[in-house]
DNA sequence: CTTGACCTTGACAGTGGTGTGAAGGCTGCA
DNA sequence: TGCAGCCTTCACACCACTGTCAAGGTCAAG
């Protein structure tokens, strides 16, 4: 699919998507055209990307982690790479931190909501 | 305390403590120096606001969310508003998908980690 | 052939968060 | 008194992300 189709699949502006090229997050092939060419899996692929950007990760770290999420378990064995490893391992770390304090605030934001609607019983406005 | 102290304690520089009192997160009084006077209250706040930061979400939302988060289920019914709960709702939603996009990946990274140790056992480099 | 919808690259602008440096004020201590 | 170390404001500049516009190429349909 070109490049329309695929902004319009993810709801990524096409602007976003030549900017994840750039980055190295995602690699389509060219038509004879010059036209961008994307696979299908690359929906997927976009996908991720905007979880992980609006997660707080930037696209740099993305880049490095990527090829480790997709993980087919046999991509691995070709580079045992401690400094990768290291990363990923930080990277994890991160992300238990990100995702115990987002259930800490999103609990406190349920019961505040709660609260206010005990406060406003219903929509019985003035 | 003062910004020095604050900063110490919670990692983030004295800069950012200025920013965020510019954007309104932290209002700390001074002194007749003009120095800023942080009370201790104010450690527990600033590392939410380092967290909430960092899961992506923006200064702007922050200040709106902040007064919500600690909650002591009495600052409710002061303000029935319903737009700020249409919104805390909605970064509620925001939240609760991070979490789960958070986990997956968190779980990819683990596999994949995992992957990489049964590759190359314990420390045994070349 | 022309029109319209899509694509291309390139650039400039803006926002949010952050680093850094200049120029100067306050305070405590040798 | 003078220096060291903290503080102040102001400003410039960077990176990451995003929007938008310009100038132009491609292609299918009328």
């Amino acid at each position: 699919m070109r490049i329309g189709e695929l902004a319009q699949k993810t709801g990524v502006p096409a602007r976003m998507l030549r900017y994840y090229e750039e980055q190295g997050l995602i690699a389509p092939r060219r038509l004879q055209n010059g036209y961008r060419e994307y696979e299908d899996y690359l929906v997927h692929r976009v996908r991720k990307i905007r979880g992980l950007l609006d997660s707080g990760i930037p696209t740099r770290i993305i880049g490095d982690m990527l090829p480790c999420l997709n993980n087919t378990e046999a991509t691995v064995v070709a580079d045992p790479d401690p400094e990768l490893r290291e990363m990923l391992v930080e990277q994890r770390g991160k992300m238990t931190e990100r995702i115990s304090f987002l259930e800490q605030n999103r609990d406190a934001l349920t019961r505040y909501i709660e609260a206010m609607d005990r406060a406003v019983p219903a929509s019985a406005a003035s």
